[in-house]
DNA sequence: TGCGATGCTGAACAGGTGTTTAGCGTAGCA
DNA sequence: TGCTACGCTAAACACCTGTTCAGCATCGCA
């Protein structure tokens, strides 16, 4: 009878603190800077209240790739029914902060298996989800098909933002300008002029 | 008068090894991985002779950066010289280490300033070589620069295969045959047929 | 009023970390 | 033969790591 350890219940506050505080220093300061003591520090809780809630490490980090993975995905169903499901998806794809935990979970998988195919399974749902909204379009935006199938289109717009967003963060300037004023281009001959003012992210400060 | 602390030679042999044992670690289980006891057990020296090359980690890490660096932009070099340049390009930024390799770097230039800035010079550099290259044939190739800028070729080159070779590596499968298929199809338009059958890449078992 | 569930901590175990320092052995030049 | 330069190590300092476990408060329900 392996009388399992006691743990936290998922509905409590701190528990969710104690996953914002996570998100907030991979993104500051890499996966690397995540350990007990660090976030504990930060929640002005003892380390031993971490493995309360999250047995292992890996339930940590685990939970705050599922928590911000179900976020962006009711987020892209919002924007995929949008009127311009191309722009939202360009700017959802162009987030700053989005990109950086995406990253730092990209270099974790690499050697943590479990975070691998979460990870993996996830961008799948992000990915099929686009392709259907997409499919819907195509005659719309009089887009053939056999010349530019709506899969290339999805990675080029994925692969093409983190490049920006990369390139951005490391203090980059070669040929990003002329890159958004192109995609902005053909987003307009595609869905037409932009139908509302992009909104500000919060907390961009 | 700080007498500096004895440091091992550059041209020495077991300084080149430890280079390639980090490089491999951290493409294996990323930079995390990489310690002064995890490099000198591989190497099977001890800790302290990692010091004695290399004062810090920071020291091993920007000497693994800057080699790499150097080495790519050689290779780039030649193969831009080629007859198909645009095919050599996408064919070195879709190899699998070196993608692996640069990621860990950008994942450690998040909370090393010392990398970020390396990093950024070095990359800038690459860009830079390319675009000059490029503008070169842009009549040969038929290419308009009001529509389509050759930076953004350049750009859109690296995202694409940067987020091809990440999609494969997490075992990811939408799209990905299809946006190769038409990428080959546009450098076919572009340069002509494929003029030498690709090369193996060394030590790809 | 009692009792069980929940939130949380103090203290410890068994490691791992970066880094320094003194010093040993040897190879090559004077 | 002496001496310097180089490759390398043993041992230690001070600290950070994941994780466990017994146990203290407190709060809501019976």
């Amino acid at each position: 009878m392996a009388k399992a350890r006691r743990t936290g219940t998922e509905t409590s506050e701190t528990r969710f603190r104690l996953l914002d505080i996570t998100e907030r220093v991979m993104i500051e300061d890499g996966y690397a800077a995540v350990s007990s003591r660090r976030i504990a520090k930060e929640a002005e809780v003892t380390p031993a209240l971490i493995h309360y809630y999250f047995p292992t490490l890996d339930d940590l980090f685990l939970e705050v790739l599922r928590r911000r993975a179900r976020q962006q995905l009711e987020r892209q169903e919002r924007h995929l029914t949008s009127p311009q499901p191309l722009r939202a998806l360009w700017a959802v794809s162009s987030d700053q902060a989005g990109t950086a935990l995406m990253m730092e979970f990209m270099a974790l998988s690499n050697h943590r298996k479990s975070i691998r195919s979460e990870l993996a399974e996830f961008a799948e749902q992000f990915r099929r989800n686009q392709l259907e909204t997409l499919a819907g379009h195509l005659d719309e935006y009089g887009l053939d098909p056999d010349e530019v199938p709506p899969e290339v289109l999805l990675v080029a717009i994925a692969g093409i933002s983190r490049a920006i967003v990369m390139e951005q963060s490391l203090g980059m300037e070669t040929g990003l300008a002329e890159t958004i004023a192109f995609v902005e281009k053909h987003l307009e001959r595609i869905e037409g002029p932009a139908e509302q003012a992009p909104r500000k992210r919060k907390q961009s400060a």
